[in-house]
DNA sequence: AATACGTGGGT
DNA sequence: TACCCAAGTAT
């Protein structure tokens, strides 16, 4: 392969294709780290509004080292993975801490932050810093998969190896961060997995598009099964509040506000598991008076089908409620649910019921 | 090396 | 409907 000339090809079209991005005008450390910890595991388009919504509430190290943890999640409600949040507020305070301010631009120490493996440190260092690393992302192992035409599955080492020594051979010297980005970029818009190879600047070096396996590249890891499960919950309202909780730090969506329930036991309707569930995790009898909607949602490898209830106390005697499944919790005004980060399925159920005629009257009195 | 971690969009 | 999987990291 002549690599001059498929660099060339490559960066010519990324300089006439490429898509606007807010970072992109001027590629400073902090808005490009802040974009590449968003844009892990999730689509460009979808990063965008949230970056400019974070610029505007973080705009630097600082003013994130300096806000809570809550405010935070916030934030990044909707995006998942909520790891990624904390860890670029502590990767902040470390910044603020050690570096006074200043992000690093050693690959080795912008590594060693929390939450930065070895793409990104690449993606920052070169787009950032200019410095000639690579940085090889999903996009970029597909596009390799197929210009190398590589029978073994793609995540797997000897594949990998194969990419990476690729890419460190055609890396240029001068615009190392627009290459990497050209080689995402292109895995983007047109090497995905339904590729458009007759618009693609680098097919006459593509192997795979010689030997019309494109169809079969990249070789891909058998897939996990997916497991489905039902699960009730229910808003408990009590004199105008609804209660929630805060889940714990090792449980999934660690520090995000929920509604009580959990998942129907072998032969439970939805209602007989949400009165066991209240009892369980905040010891509340309760009575579910309606059925508000069903919320149909999923997470890593499981497809929840949610069944949400209205419930009042069972008693008139309503004691505080202990929380043996969270970290606190406690009723709030329906209207104030705005303010917390809630997983998807519940933040749904919050917009359902806030759409809903039969709640209107709940809503406004808070 | 394998698995957990969220979510939404595409085919 | 049922997958596939997207600018990955931590353990």
């Amino acid at each position: 392969m002549d690599g001059t000339r498929f660099t060339r090809n490559l960066l010519d079209w990324y300089d006439a294709n490429r898509r606007d991005l807010p970072w992109r005008d001027d590629p400073g450390p902090y808005p490009v780290w802040i974009s590449e910890i968003m844009a892990q595991q999730t689509q460009m388009d979808r990063v965008v509004e949230y970056h400019r919504r974070w610029m505007r509430h973080y705009p630097d190290p600082e003013a994130l080292a300096k806000a809570p943890e809550e405010a935070v999640l916030k934030s990044w409600e909707g995006l998942g993975y909520y790891n990624r949040a904390r860890n670029i507020r502590k990767a902040a305070a470390r910044i603020v801490d050690e570096f006074g301010g200043e992000f690093p631009s050693d690959p080795a120490v912008i590594r060693s932050l929390p939450g930065i493996g070895e793409y990104t440190a690449g993606a920052i260092a070169s787009i950032a810093f200019g410095q000639p690393v690579p940085a090889i992302d999903a996009n970029v192992l597909r596009v390799f998969a197929r210009v190398l035409d590589i029978d073994t599955p793609i995540r797997e080492k000897a594949g990998r190896g194969q990419v990476e020594a690729c890419v460190r051979e055609l890396l240029p010297e001068d615009r190392p961060g627009d290459f990497n980005q050209a080689l995402m970029e292109l895995g983007a818009l047109v090497c995905s997995r339904l590729p458009d190879c007759p618009v693609c600047p680098v097919k006459e070096h593509c192997l795979a598009h010689a030997r019309g396996t494109i169809g079969a590249r990249p070789v891909l890891p058998p897939g996990k099964d997916i497991i489905r499960i039902n699960m009730a919950t229910g808003v408990l309202v009590h004199e105008g509040q609804a209660l929630i909780q805060k889940r714990r730090p090792d449980d999934v969506w660690p520090g995000l506000w929920e509604f009580p329930g959990g998942c129907l036991e072998q032969g439970e309707t939805p209602e007989e598991a949400l009165v066991r569930e209240y009892r369980e995790e905040v010891e509340l009898d309760v009575v579910p008076e309606e059925k508000i909607t069903v919320v149909a949602y999923s997470y890593t490898r499981y497809r929840v089908t949610m069944h949400c209830y209205l419930c009042r106390p069972a008693n008139g005697d309503v004691p505080a409620p202990v929380f043996n499944a969270a970290v606190e919790g406690g009723f709030v005004q329906p209207a104030s649910l705005a303010d917390y980060a809630f997983p998807s399925g519940h933040r749904r159920l919050i917009d359902f019921m806030r759409n809903d005629l039969r709640f209107a009257e709940l809503f406004r009195l808070s």
